[in-house]
RNA sequence: GGACGGGUAGCUCAGGUGGUAGAGCAUCGGACUUUUAAUCCGGUGGCCGCGGGUUCGAGUCCCGCCCCGUUCACCA
């Protein structure tokens, strides 16, 4: 036996029931299939505002308008009443007036409830406080809303409600609608400006027979008919670059990616990941263009190239500053790791400067270690860092003249890793050999390391224009330009424990 | 996984040393025909995250668990 508890939620959304039987007792549907509107409520101000300015007296202006919007607050004043409406993109006021209103229709306003979908038309005034309103001539109820929204004033502030219900956080919140407003014109920035530079975006495989193109765990799932285990990808870059082999030149995809980690401020299990090739291109030339992305779309997203984050201001005006990663660690640790190439060496030489190196790392994740601890933190500017050791990049092409390190960069801003990119490796049989290296690491009981996929090496065979990929973080990006500690703030339902 | 902080009405939050659970907003009733966090009067609304324990008595003390956040570690 279920004991009956009476919430007081339960209160309210019966009450919204009862108004929703009696709307429909009169004969109402309070949810309608269509409403056509006369123009959006951003352009009825606008229009108002305008045929103010031509006017002479007030009293010549008439703006009709048919607007249509959730109302989210309402203020009753005995024969008359004001609510607030509010469309996608703008905010108006609602007047109404008993004698203005047909018979019923202001008694009838008692139906509604904050949240419900109202469509409403009249003619545009301004109010002895100043406000644009719609002085209401009729009006129709939409949507009837059964539960109750958050507070009109704190508005939502439960993080996890805010997580789990995000439509909620977006409705109450309109700060955060326009974080996920940036981080849509900056996505769209991306695209009309390699689109406008001659790239094909393109759509390449989620489900991977073989993981590949990153060094990460992946998500296991299974081909019922094929049956057959399939691994939703880390990186497209693999059938990116089969694409170059086909013959296509410049392509880009901005996808999700699934890497089976840790979860924190800035790793989400999906992700979404901008990556683009270019043939006949290196890892140099790869950087202008890298930088020149970039900068377009800060100064195309917040109209100027000077950005705070998290209290810092940053100055992302061109050129960017440009530095050797050994140099880096040379200037901010202090140590020499490009002289001592051999593993317990480095190893000794990190621990000397305080920094913790686990018996099981090689050289390659030495240096990464070390340049986590002690060089990311001071690229709060942005900083290119480049020609990294080959250990950590069996995808990249060694740099000409220095076998022991790849043609590759990474751009930092505001101690955040932005983007990866490098010469993409096209010689067959190296990259068969870095393969084997990676599955020698797997047989040690390193679980991310890469796969060896034969189709790829074919494709390799059948040969590969020289060319420089990029990959960039559009979760991180986004957290930049939307000054956001966590990457949960720009992902509209980010990773959360099931309930 | 460790440490710290949090979980109380639909929302935002209070609740010294244990003693019948509060406020504002929302909601319901009343007044008000240019208000805007409208105002004024009155009312409803609670498995105090979950489960044990101590106690005459637990929102409060003890133990275990769940969820969220911050941070460290792990992982890259």
């Amino acid at each position: 036996m279920h004991q009956e508890h009476h919430s007081s939620e339960q209160d309210l959304i019966q009450n919204r029931l009862q108004k929703l039987s009696h709307i429909r007792s009169r004969g109402d549907e309070p949810f309608k299939h269509k409403f056509e509107r006369s123009s959006l409520i951003g352009e009825a101000r606008a229009a108002f505002e305008a045929a103010e300015k031509e006017a002479a007296d007030p009293q010549e202006i008439h703006v009709e308008a048919v607007l249509a919007g959730r109302m989210t607050s309402f203020r009753s004043h005995g024969k008359s009443a004001f609510a607030d409406l509010r469309d996608e993109g703008a905010k108006i006021q609602l007047y109404f007036k008993k004698d203005a209103l047909s018979d019923g229709a202001f008694e009838a306003l008692h139906d509604l409830d904050l949240g419900d979908f109202v469509g409403a038309s009249g003619n545009v005034f301004r109010t002895r406080t100043g406000e644009i309103t719609l002085h209401v001539r009729s009006y129709e109820l939409l949507t009837k809303s059964l539960r109750p929204l958050p507070e009109k004033y704190h508005g939502l502030s439960d993080v996890e409600t805010r997580y789990r219900q995000r439509y909620l956080d977006l409705v109450a919140n309109p700060e955060v609608k326009e974080k996920f407003g940036r981080r849509i014109a900056m996505i769209s920035a991306m695209r009309e400006h390699l689109t406008a530079r001659g790239f094909a975006e393109v759509e390449t495989p989620m489900l991977h027979p073989i993981p590949g193109g990153a060094t990460a765990r992946p998500f296991v799932t299974h081909h019922h008919s094929l049956d057959q285990d399939m691994y939703l990808r880390i990186a497209p870059e693999l059938y990116l670059k089969r694409l170059l082999v086909g013959g296509f030149e410049k392509v880009f995809e901005i996808n999700r990616n699934f890497r089976n980690e840790g979860l924190d401020s800035t790793h989400n299990p999906e992700f979404t990941m901008l990556e683009l090739y270019e043939a006949y291109q290196d890892y140099l030339g790869l950087m202008d263009d890298t930088e020149e992305l970039f900068v377009s779309v800060i100064q195309q997203v917040l109209g100027a190239t000077t950005l705070t984050y998290q209290g810092e201001t940053i100055e992302a005006k061109r050129p960017w500053k440009r530095v050797k990663l050994f140099d880096a660690i040379r200037e901010h640790a202090g140590i020499d790791l490009e002289a001592v190439p051999e593993r317990d060496t480095a190893a000794r030489l990190a621990t000397s400067i305080g920094v913790e190196i686990d018996e099981t790392l090689g050289y390659g994740k030495i240096v990464d270690t070390v340049m986590s601890d002690r060089v990311v933190p001071y690229l709060v500017h942005p900083t290119f860092l480049y020609d990294y050791p080959v250990e950590l990049s069996p995808l990249a092409k060694k740099k000409r003249g220095s076998p022991a390190l790849v043609e590759r960069f990474q751009v930092f801003v505001g101690r955040l890793e932005l983007c990866n990119a490098f010469s993409e490796l096209n010689d067959p049989v190296d990259q068969r050999e870095r393969f084997q290296e990676q599955a020698r690491q797997r047989e040690q009981g390193d679980e991310e390391a890469q796969y060896l996929d034969e189709d790829y090496l074919t494709a390799l065979e059948v040969g590969m224009p020289p060319a420089a990929g990029l990959g960039i973080g559009i979760d991180r990006l986004a957290m930049l330009l939307t000054d956001s500690a966590s990457i949960r703030e720009v992902i509209f339902f980010p990773q959360l424990r099931n309930l």
